[in-house]
RNA sequence: GCCCAGGUAGCUCAGUCGGUAGAGCAGAGGACUGAAAAUCCUCGUGUCGGCGGUUCGAUUCCGUCCCUGGGCA
């Protein structure tokens, strides 16, 4: 079994940055808790969100609103084209430079988003892999959908076993960038991995994690999607197809978005769309849920606004980097 | 009232030529290193509508009753 990093030491965690962080399943209520932590700390907030980076995505996204942003500034919302491929390795490079500028301004960077293999990368970094090669990418993609995923997953058997033998033959995404890392640089992205561990600790962060019960979350989910609907959700996404978006950029994969896209160009039943798309989006926090239990997250309650404050303005005052 | 078709897992349904049943979805748990709201893995005992009958044995066949659709009156 491998062992997490060994702790820092005092020294070592007096040179590292204070960030906040605050987490949550989609619809907990995570947003409006770093907006209060924000305005009563001075602090800005960095999206932890992969969607929100698209431009054009504002209803689905459950973005922060114009009023919203003009209270507390947001960083990483709308630095992206929605036909655009955004990606951990860029998130991780672009909130490093918004927490940077936010802390040389005198305030508080107010990391907040559910996306957790974001979070994952900005706390402990990412391994040293090529970026993206669309050219690569759509060669594999094309044979996985020709059927030749079995093909691919020996190949990727024969140029890096160790991954291979911890991925399932049907995880196309991972395989796919297996043998991407393979065939541009010649290196087995499980060496990569391996060498590099998470083991960054480039920040001294608290991590929040707003809690609910399930039952609860999934209403507030269900109501949600029926209010997005009415907002003329299905209309934005018919802008974006219009706009020339491809419908089969990773903008239009995300939930709610690829389910009216379907519906928009095969048709179907328009009720069953926003039922869809409310079971994907509870789908979608149980899954968030399974990364926060092992993220070492105090959880904190909705209502608890001036708790977590203080709980906040305690850490940063005995943190390693005092403001 | 009569005729027909159904009543099987939370939902939609398959199936058992009589040996107590299985898929999808939901739900739960898990994985996760440049698409991550993506991608993927694991988990299915339920008076097989009720009551009788035939049978070694009935969810399966027969009778009857109840319920739900549809048709005829």
């Amino acid at each position: 079994m491998m062992r997490g990093p060994r702790p820092h030491s005092l020294t070592d965690a007096a040179l590292r940055p204070s960030i906040l962080v605050i987490t949550g399943p989609t619809a907990s209520g995570k947003s409006e808790l770093a907006l209060g932590l924000a305005e009563a700390l001075g602090g800005e907030i960095v999206s932890a969100d992969a969607l929100q980076v698209y431009r054009g995505l504002d209803i689905g996204t459950a973005k922060p609103s114009r009023e919203e942003r003009a209270r507390v500034p947001h960083h990483l919302v709308d630095v992206a084209e929605p036909g655009e491929a955004y990606h951990a390795g860029r998130f991780r490079a672009e909130a490093d430079r918004a927490i940077r500028q936010i802390r040389a301004r005198g305030r508080v960077p107010l990391v907040c988003g559910g996306t957790a293999l974001y979070l994952k990368t900005l706390l402990g970094g990412l391994a040293e892999g090529p970026p993206r090669d669309p050219a690569v990418r759509g060669e594999l993609e094309a044979a996985w959908a020709a059927g030749e995923g079995g093909l691919l997953y020996a190949e990727l058997a024969t140029a890096d076993p160790e991954l291979a033998a911890r991925l399932h033959p049907n995880d196309r995404s991972r395989i796919v960038r297996g043998l991407e890392v393979w065939r541009v640089r010649g290196v087995r992205l499980s060496a990569l991995q391996a060498a590099h561990g998470f083991a960054e600790r480039t920040y001294d962060a608290l991590c929040l994690g707003v809690e609910r019960p399930r039952a609860e979350l999934y209403r507030r989910i269900d109501e949600r999607v029926v209010r997005m609907m009415a907002q003329g959700w299905e209309a934005e996404v018919r802008g974006l197809l219009t706009a020339g978006v491809s419908p089969d950029s990773p903008a239009l994969q995300a939930i709610g978005y690829r389910e009216i896209t379907r519906y928009l160009r095969q048709g179907g039943e328009r009720e069953a769309v926003a039922a869809s798309i409310q079971r994907a989006t509870r789908n979608l926090a149980k899954r968030q849920m399974t990364w926060f239990r092992r993220m070492e997250l105090e959880w904190v309650r909705p209502g608890e606004v001036a708790e977590v404050r203080d709980r906040a303005r305690n850490f940063l005052l005995t943190g390693s980097t005092p403001l």
